[in-house]
DNA sequence: TGACAATCCAAACATTTGTTTCAAACTTTT
DNA sequence: AAAAGTTTGAAACAAATGTTTGGATTGTCA
């Protein structure tokens, strides 16, 4: 007779299951009751099949990091600007796309927030690159060569207008609902934020006029290809 | 003789140890003990002068929102752009200004992450009308009539900008430390993301070049009236 | 001073925490 | 089918949690 549920699927159950409660709780406002609980298997599970909760907690945020995908490594085809704005629609929907397990992200959102011992793998392994790709971006539409520092600020000012939507998701829903509901939210957000950015660095570093401005044009959407 | 500690001292200890652990470990992460241990006070002072542990967080909620000060009420002269620039410059010196207690931020920083049921009195208190300022000085710049939620993703991308730098400190310490060394940093981040936002909206709204380009110009310091 | 209330403190309270134990149930190997 | 090795589960563990208790200490005011 086969077993109800097999050691590997117990495995997997109690990862989902520690990403959701980690991800919303993050790791000291977990309990491995909670996790076990949710994910119908005994306490003991947590300590048999991993060392401790510490080590799920690892397990987990590798999880999550190689779910992220590898953003860095994509590769983006066009001119510069439309490049940076590829990235943006996909960063942004990798963030708040709800076909995803959401706790990818909230766990990961967590641990940078209220820093455990293992941030040090995330940035190493996840955001560093991110960070270093955008600066590379960023360099490309200003089409010279930029002090490191203000480069650094201007990457900033990507990552931290989309990952505000992410951070401040309870406060937005409060302030701005809109912004929140709708099927298009997501493109609607990506669309502001690129054509914001690409603005602010077309008059700053005075390009052309780049020719968006308003409503989405046709090359204003991002490829297809873009849109994982 | 004189007692060695006031009963209001002891109470002023205990906020003030309790706002800085709670601000680096959340409601949840926090202990009672690691406060009274912090402030060298009797663990059972916690539920004598505040009734639980619920109710002293509640406390250093509304100590925090207090000393954040009425960032939505100050007024700010000059040009709409100018109005703008000081605003950003407040709000970035508010948030990132090593002389006042971090722990203000960080706690409400956290409450905004995982949220407790105090999120309500926070957002009603000084999200919402911070929000509501940064709409109006971005309406005046911008110069015309916006719709609502282009309103609020420009106001999103503004705070994005400047809420970064706090959210993602641990982080950007290590992606960019220069970011946040030096003793000029705070002007540098505030110049940078005023800069940034000015071209934008200069570019999206079709309004003159605004004159500001490279460096830091007299014309776009702020103020030192601005300069809280 | 002496009585009264406010404040502080050590100890103990009942829960909850992460983890361990060990026997029963199951799967695989012989 | 018997033996050996995995996996599960109920119970128990010590340690830590928020809170309460009762008495000691302090300040105030008659």
């Amino acid at each position: 007779m086969k077993r109800r549920t097999s050691p590997d699927e117990t495995r997997e159950r109690i990862v989902r299951a520690a990403g959701e409660v980690f991800g919303r709780h993050g790791f000291d406002g977990t309990t491995v009751r909670q996790i076990t609980r949710r994910a119908g298997v005994n306490v003991a599970s947590v300590n048999y099949h991993f060392r401790d909760k510490g080590e799920l907690y690892m397990r987990v945020l590798r999880e999550a990091k190689c779910l992220a995908g590898d953003l860095a490594a994509t590769e983006f085809r066009g001119a510069p600007e439309e490049q940076l704005r590829g990235f943006v629609f996909t960063f942004v929907r990798r963030l708040l796309d709800p076909n995803r397990p959401a706790w990818h992200v909230q766990v990961i959102t967590q641990e940078m927030m209220r820093p455990t011992p293992a941030l040090d793998f995330l940035v190493r392994e996840m955001t560093e690159p991110i960070f270093r790709r955008v600066r590379e971006l960023i360099g490309a539409v200003a089409g010279r060569k930029l002090p490191g520092p203000k480069l650094d600020m201007l990457a900033s000012s990507v990552l931290g207008q989309c990952l505000f939507y992410v951070r401040s998701r309870p406060m937005i829903e409060r302030l701005a609902p809109e912004l929140s509901r709708g099927p298009d939210r997501i493109e609607r957000i990506s669309d502001h934020i690129a054509t914001f950015t690409l603005a602010a660095l077309c008059h700053l570093f005075n390009k052309r006029p780049s020719a968006r401005k308003g409503k989405t044009s046709n090359r204003g959407r991002v490829p297809a290809l873009y849109a994982v």
